[in-house]
DNA sequence: TGTACATCAGTGAACGCGCGTTCACTGATGTAC
DNA sequence: TGTACATCAGTGAACGCGCGTTCACTGATGTAC
């Protein structure tokens, strides 16, 4: 294969290395790193974990030769933290996207689910890396894994404040309340992608059951009581 | 290494083949496919997860030769269902237990809290498994976990109704607070089981994190309006 | 602007290794008489 | 009870294969003059 076409498909540049390269050749490299990231969220498609990935099918998916892997990572750990990082830019670009969205306040939490649902399945293999690698993964990538959604917990524990949705509440319960709809959403993303395709009924269940589920647990928050 | 000791270490007999056999060589057959469960799930121990595992280095662990495997298995898939079904008896279990338990009423949730996080504690492997491939696992394994945890949903909602703890619910309401719950516990399962030793305040705190956020759920299931 | 040299992303051959699976086997256990 | 044969859990050698990693390389891109 010639130089000229060594990438297959682009990668939304979720995940830039250390120091912004310029020049043809520093954009050339950027896109093979891309398609390695996106090769290996691609084969993890149908179910496949990225643990068990070998590099050498990564380089394979991404039409490059496998020696060409090193001049990006030291080896799939290193790729699975960038995927990490892409991981947490989607997370974070759904706060931004949720703040800017203008859900009625009356049904703010069907709004959101609605929100997060179609999220989700636009991001589709980023949430399947996040949530299956979560508890899944090495111990390094569970690490920083935890790491991005703790962060995603607080800034949205964050938004909750700003929306004064919950008067009174110290940041502590916020983080508290938020790590709650965080284990939530994350394993309703599990279920959206698990679902089998065509099935409105089971489709419409889901929604419905993970929409009761975050009404209690914000019936619950307006409840509770901090310590004096 | 002679026939007669082909064993290294017992299996707390969970998951039993599908037609129990007797005499000294059925016997002897269950001790090693018992082996090679316990081995596979030793093998998690440092943070591995069960995609990475080789059926060889099974084999190896549990002292036997690698073709000794397909006495009892077709391959690892059929291994890890075996394990899903020591997970789902290990979970029912623990419903046994608390069910046995005689926790106050005044402080239910920290009791139940307390119970479990032994629980967990006493068998770590086994939980280890059941969260690590709850999302992470192959697509088998994934929906066999996800059966068994629904079961054990459905069972924790029978014992709630029998405490008379959520008077005039649905079963349905209580299936779903009750799926709400289980989250909130293999979440933190995974916590507690990635905690580092002998650093009791970080366990405290994490012990301290999951009976709020169980209270918060509790409160909102207490308000929780059944549709008319 | 043109030339000569340096850089370095991607190549391709090669390596040793552990893998899953096959096969014919061994010898203790089980069974029929 | 003793004997002769069947069963079958576990053995050990062998296979072909994909793996991660090394190395010297190529040739387009970048830089210095």
């Amino acid at each position: 294969m010639s130089l000229l076409v060594p990438i297959r498909e682009d990668f939304p540049s979720a995940s830039a290395p250390e120091r912004e390269e310029s020049g043809l050749r520093g954009s050339r490299k950027q896109r093979t790193r891309d398609a390695l990231l996106e090769a290996a969220l691609r084969l993890m498609r149908e179910g496949r974990s990225f643990t068990g990935l070998s590099l050498r099918e990564v380089t394979r998916e991404a039409g490059v030769v496998p020696t060409a892997f090193y001049r990006h990572f030291h080896g799939m750990d290193e790729l699975g933290l960038a995927l990490v990082e892409g991981g947490g830019v989607t997370l974070r670009r759904l706060l931004r996207e949720a703040r800017r969205s203008d859900v009625q306040f009356t049904d703010m939490i069907r709004g959101s689910v609605q929100i997060y649902k179609r999220y989700v399945e636009d991001n589709r293999l980023q949430f399947l890396f996040v949530a299956g690698e979560r508890a899944g993964g090495s111990p390094l990538i569970r690490e920083a894994i935890r790491r991005e959604v703790t962060h995603f917990t607080n800034e949205m524990a964050q938004d909750l404040r700003g929306l004064n949705a919950l008067p009174g509440r110290s940041t502590a319960t916020l983080q508290m309340i938020c790590g709650l709809v965080v284990n939530c959403m994350l394993n309703a993303a599990i279920d959206i992608l698990d679902l089998p395709p065509d099935q409105p009924e089971q489709e419409h269940e889901l929604v419905e059951n993970f929409v009761r589920q975050l009404r209690v647990v914000f019936l619950g928050a307006r409840q509770w009581k901090e310590k004096p």
